[in-house]
RNA sequence: GGGCCGUUAGCUCAACUGGUAGAGCAACUGACUCUUAAUCAGUAGGUCGUAGGUUCGAUCCCUACACGGCCCA
């Protein structure tokens, strides 16, 4: 934007002038004692002749977001935090001089007044201002009040514009709180502690991702965000937390998309005695839980879809879900050669040096993954691709493990944790050598966390869940970046 | 990383496939004391994303780049 933006320049004329007048533009002793919603949940269905009797008077301010000027009065609505409400202001009631400052205010300003509330002939309930103060001067002109700010990438460089100017977007990110509050009394309900851990990491561990690195000076040493907090919460469990819960930052530094941001949060919770088959009857709790909350309704549209929350969910085991929606049969799934062959129909490149179970997974999320919709439990993971995860009793290539896939999008991922040391040795050094995969993905060893494990952890059940897709779902919106208030973006020039 | 699309006034959008750009809102001047996309009259506002190229002439055609969107990997 130019320095020299001629409407820029009259604004700040504007301002120079009031403070002429003796008028500070930017004042701040001017005291609120109510909202928007307040005047209008108390006196909106009241007629002139109850609010006539009124003997209180109302301060409020908020934002000048429209005015419609009749010379020697005017009507404006003015926005705050709750919502908007019209005001109106006569000369004879103000006063010429008062009236005259008041001509120099422009849409987009901060102003306090004082009045009291009145129908219109419209019958739209009125504060008819009986004093009026400037609090800010607005120095650019706001977007368009008919369209608002429809520019993709203006409304997430400049998301204060977008928060100004439409008003459904505040919305979205109310209810993302709302969510999250939900989430956390639903945790607290059952015992569950909240907890930090650190963001910053001597070893990235708990996922595999590339992850963004930094350097501290004085310890003079390399630290890793973290791509997700799993290794210290289950030290927790061994400290004998027993139920802990996490909702945070995690950081991955890979592709940017409709569904991925480099920094995103995550809730990890974690609970002792439990296993992964509790996890599943207290994700569906939790989400139903929140539909209830916010629409008192377990079922709801999601970009055209309508969603049922309505447990019990579909569980399905990884290698049904191929077979139903890859039309194979059982025999490929078990054979490498067979699977390669079938993946590459289906288009995949696939590699010989993979695994059977790294082959399952990706011929999974190509046939299956788009076409669970409903809530879909996808549950007997193979064990190489979870390293974290306990082994199953019955069958140990196979682990206690489940996703959850809403809408073709994977929102969980939970399981029975690994607590044998050895083991877990073991299928982190295994991981670690993965072919073709650099250190920097794969991660180094994380020799305490195995040591803590030789304290003992007891049996425990652990889940992750990606608070913005979540969000995503409820708020009905398709991408990442209508959730997140800053999404990243490239810097300019 | 690849493909397709977009970038024109503060904002939202036009410009009929080459002849140096228009509208609405916002702004400014004036009128108007119940409007709500207020109304009426007038005024001003543009390096057509950036840099090259083709051409007598480019917002338009070509190339590269930047940023963004969607899809794919």
């Amino acid at each position: 934007m130019r320095e020299h933006d001629p409407l820029v320049t009259q604004r700040i004329e504007k301002m120079e002038d009031l403070r002429r007048d003796g008028i500070n533009p930017f004042a701040n002793d001017f005291k609120v004692t109510h909202s928007t919603h307040d005047i209008l949940r108390e006196f909106q269905d009241k007629g002139n002749e109850d609010l006539d009797k009124t003997k209180e008077r109302f301060s409020l301010a908020g934002r000048i977001i429209s005015v419609r000027d009749f010379g020697k009065s005017v009507f404006l609505h003015i926005r705050d935090r709750k919502g908007k409400i019209q005001i109106y202001i006569r000369k004879d009631l103000i006063g010429e001089d008062n009236f005259k400052v008041f001509k120099k205010f422009d849409i987009g300003d901060f102003i306090g007044i004082v009045g009291r509330p009145f129908q219109t002939r419209t019958q739209e309930l009125t504060i008819m201002v009986e004093s009026v103060k400037l609090l800010t001067k607005s120095l650019r002109p706001l977007p368009e009040k008919w369209h608002g700010l429809v520019d993709v990438e203006t409304r997430y460089r400049q998301r204060y514009l977008d928060l100004i100017v439409n008003p459904e977007i505040r919305e979205i990110f109310y209810r993302r709180t709302r969510i999250i509050q939900l989430i956390r009394e639903f945790l607290n309900e059952r015992d569950f502690l909240e907890v930090e851990t650190p963001m910053m990491q001597s070893i990235p561990g708990g996922a595999t991702a590339r992850p963004f690195k930094t350097y501290h000076n004085t310890l003079d040493m390399d630290l890793y965000l973290r791509i997700a907090p799993e290794l210290y919460l289950k030290r927790l469990i061994v400290g004998g937390l027993e139920r802990v819960y996490e909702i945070n930052r995690n950081f991955r530094n890979e592709g940017i998309s409709t569904r991925h941001n480099p920094e995103f949060t995550m809730l990890e919770f974690y609970q002792s005695y439990a296993t992964y088959q509790d996890f599943m009857d207290l994700t569906e709790e939790m989400l139903a839980n929140i539909a209830e909350n916010l629409f008192d309704n377990l079922r709801f549209e999601y970009q055209d879809v309508v969603l049922d929350f309505t447990p019990p969910w579909r569980r399905i085991t990884i290698k049904e879900a191929i077979m139903e929606y890859g039309e194979v049969g059982e025999d490929v799934l078990g054979d490498k050669e067979k699977l390669i062959e079938y993946g590459q129909k289906t288009g995949l490149q696939l590699d010989r040096g993979m695994s059977l179970g790294h082959l399952l997974g990706h011929v999974f999320e190509e046939v299956a993954e788009p076409n669970l919709i409903q809530p879909t439990f996808v549950t007997n993971y193979p064990t190489d691709v979870s390293p974290l995860s306990r082994r199953n009793e019955g069958n140990p290539e196979e682990v206690d493990r489940f996703e959850l896939f809403i809408f073709g999008r994977e929102i969980a991922n939970a399981f029975s944790e690994l607590n044998d040391p050895i083991d877990q040795k073991k299928r982190f050094l295994a991981e670690i050598g993965q072919e073709g995969e650099t250190v920097e993905v794969s991660g180094l060893l994380d020799k305490d966390y195995i040591k803590a494990l030789e304290y003992g952890m007891p049996p425990a059940a652990g889940e992750g869940i990606g608070i913005d897709r979540l969000v995503m779902l409820f708020a009905n919106v398709a991408s990442i970046r209508e959730v997140i208030l800053f999404p990243q973006l490239k810097t300019r020039e």
